[in-house]
DNA sequence: CCTGTTGGTCAACGCTTGTTGGCAACATTA
DNA sequence: TAATGTTGCCAACAAGCGTTGACCAACAGG
């Protein structure tokens, strides 16, 4: 459900820990306090998610919300970070980059509520569309470095890759038009992945 | 319902009005009511473009909005009354349909903020959603019966031109991606209008 | 003149918001 | 045991919100 937990959390497997953070009697209520916040969050917006609605929902005091995270700016920035976890841009086979991306998003959406939560304040709040620049800039933007034919295009392309995903996320999750939400994943993937191969690897149309 | 200001018109229209109204001699104020709402509503979004904010910028007391418009939502209603323009149906050619929908809303988007506007309510706020949802149905959707293969993939062909023409707006005036704010708009019509024209008489790829 | 309607300002109401500080219960260590 | 830090709840604060009603200035028709 949940995205990363706090404290001992994952393992040990590769590499140290970036925040050697001890575990601490009160991760439990932290997380409950992220859980709520980014579903608050994704159903209602920055503003109207209030910190009392959060609070409530994690059965604890809207003070709590305060002590850990400092302010709501803060309990945003805690509850919002993510990893859209794209594959290795070297592992994938360039004719195949967009029905796979199309497909990894899809899954990404499906399942987790932080990015419906992340683009419907990201539409409002500055943060919010700081944050989403961010993300694509930093997840999207090296793989279309890879794959399409001339790195200095990447940006737009990977602009333009944008356009159409999140284009799909809005009408789909957060605006709802009904076609958009019928579609079966395998039909949007059938009917996405050539848009989004042409924007990656199709030579410039001017 | 119309959206056309009163009073001073901007001289387009040689129509009969379609609503008889009597001149009043708050036309003025009304229409500063109206425009800073749209101003407000496109720069904040829906909650945090507030009523007092509205009426400083249209430099009238705030309770003269609730005069006028009722209550805030009456003021959205009547902010974000919108007429598309798309042309005829059967005036077009079926194949030139995507080019000229790319920019016709290039057009629309460039000039008029209150698009913006609704994007960002429509993004947080149930109503603005709704009205999204009517807009696109009542104006798009006719266009799409009259250009798609089979009418009865109307809907669904008209959801798949939605997410490209909004995914669009949304990163090129709301998220203000940097690569979609530099395309030129016959960059954005060389790329998107190919897609477009795919979604409308495209055979279905599954 | 008086009277009624319209356009507009002012001050305030009730409510919700983010945020703060105090206080009790518990856990840990000395 | 006492001392200390952590966890949590409670009550309250100042500020801002949408909204309301009293009040004043101008005009219109008799």
């Amino acid at each position: 459900m949940n995205q990363s937990s706090p404290g001992t959390g994952t393992g040990h497997g590769t590499g140290p820990d970036p925040t050697p953070t001890p575990p601490r009697r009160s991760d439990a209520t932290r997380t409950a306090i992220l859980d709520a916040a980014r579903e608050r969050f994704a159903a209602d917006g920055y503003e109207r998610a209030t910190i009392r609605a959060i609070a409530k929902h994690a059965r604890i005091d809207p003070s709590m919300v305060m002590r850990y995270y400092g302010n709501k700016e803060g309990l945003f920035a805690a509850a919002m970070a993510i990893d859209l976890k794209l594959p290795d841009p070297g592992s994938l086979h360039r004719d195949e980059a967009g029905r796979m991306l199309v497909t990894h998003f899809l899954d990404m959406w499906e399942e987790n509520e932080v990015l419906t939560a992340l683009l419907r304040v990201g539409a409002t709040n500055q943060a919010g569309a700081e944050r989403m620049r961010g993300i694509f800039a930093d997840q999207l933007l090296p793989l279309a470095r890879r794959v399409c034919p001339d790195p200095e295009q990447a940006p737009v392309r990977a602009a333009l890759v944008s356009s159409q995903l999140l284009g799909l996320a809005l009408t789909r999750y957060v605006l709802r038009f009904p076609p958009a939400v019928a579609l079966a994943p395998q039909e949007v993937v059938a009917w996405l992945a050539p848009t989004v191969q042409r924007y990656l690897t199709a030579p410039h149309p001017a």
